[in-house]
DNA sequence: TTGTTGATTTCGGCA
DNA sequence: TGCCGAAGTCAACAA
């Protein structure tokens, strides 16, 4: 990664055509090639970008002044003049470590793992968060008020392939004696009518859990330790 | 604005909660008082940040490391905990003067506005831009060579809601005695295969236009004068 | 590869 | 101030 703080001006002729006057502005170059001219303001939106895959030149223009080029395979170009140089590093990042975010679905098992009973009433019991099966780990089993196995699918947002899926685990789970009868919930922050349909039409019961309130919820009890 | 590079690992507890394991990374701290977290790729957006207004405070976790918090009025958090500095350098920018761009929907609408031939012959004319109707505005009313009415939508990528667009709008304007029967002309950069089969069904004519070609042509006559 | 959809969207216009 | 729509949207995921 390369950190230029210049004097300069911007020319972006693309998918349209834009033009930054003469300023002191960061120049950011990454090792995929991307090109992205910061300002003092706005957190995470550049003035002006270009990105990979894409390659700059540096040059010169017809008065001698230092021109960088950044072109991409579409023809778009970003040209970027720059009158002084104030600040020029560069550093090796290495590649940025896997997954990036924590989705909300790892976070909303942990959080319904805590607290069972919002899927049912306080009798409820959590078995095992990824409870194996041969075709893979089901989300949550749990133990409801009057013992029976419930297994639950967590979704972010509940679809048709969701319910499927769960279909499936039930269908397995069934099998297993020591289980039957399996129950099936299926938990979402945001459930289709169509999942929906589908899934009660199955005998499978659909919960809206509220994201929110469940962290409240779990911060609050946090705080009394 | 200031630029850090170091070996980090950043939580964000916010709108969700997403975890960046120790790596090293760009931390850019804006005289807006945002802060951004840029690993080594992705022009436009970075790993992890906080918009203003936040307040950044820098500290020592338990362990004795640094760690910067992040906060805003929301209570979302940002939490940089920094194993170790590699760079650390501040910029005295001032505000920049602010991007000038031109929008290609608009800039293509008068292009075609001046040049309405484009759309079918020469003995075209332009009626109105933004010709006013009581579900919204058109964005061409032009008389074609034998005097027909003709309503114009532009778009930059011409899709299924801009034919049903022109649609209703055709509909309408064949209600006014004065202009029927009006004919339909959906114009854009690119016209997706499925927008195409339904503006023809539905006997409208599609027309690329060559935004480069336009406004070389519009060069070309501003050059004359 | 193409299309669809969500986003810590951001950003602007307009009522 | 809040809704609505576009963005050089970007980016992830499904078909």
């Amino acid at each position: 990664m390369r950190l230029v703080i210049a004097r300069c001006s911007v020319d972006y002729v693309g998918r349209l055509t834009a033009h930054l006057p003469l300023a002191t502005r960061l120049v950011l170059v990454k090792a995929d090639g991307s090109v992205s001219v910061h300002a003092d303001d706005r957190a995470y939106k550049p003035l002006n970008w270009m990105s990979p895959p894409c390659s700059l030149a540096e040059g010169t223009d017809e008065a001698g002044a230092i021109l960088w080029t950044v072109t991409n395979k579409a023809g778009e170009r970003l040209l970027i003049s720059i009158a002084e140089v104030l600040h020029d590093s560069s550093h090796e990042l290495g590649v940025d470590p896997g997954l990036v975010k924590d989705g909300v679905e790892a976070h909303l098992q942990e959080l319904l793992a805590e607290q069972p009973h919002v899927l049912g009433d306080d009798g409820w019991r959590l078995v095992r968060r990824e409870y194996a099966t041969a075709i893979g780990p089901v989300d949550l089993l749990c133990r409801d008020s009057a013992g029976a196995a419930v297994a639950v699918e967590i979704k972010r947002r509940g679809e048709i392939d969701g319910v499927e899926q769960l279909t499936r685990y039930l269908e397995l789970l069934n099998r297993d004696p020591l289980l039957a009868p399996v129950t099936g919930v299926f938990a979402a922050q945001e459930i289709k009518p169509q999942a929906r349909v589908l899934a009660e039409d199955r005998g499978i019961r659909c919960v809206v859990v509220d994201y929110d309130a469940l962290r409240g919820v779990d911060d609050a009890e946090a705080r009394l330790f």
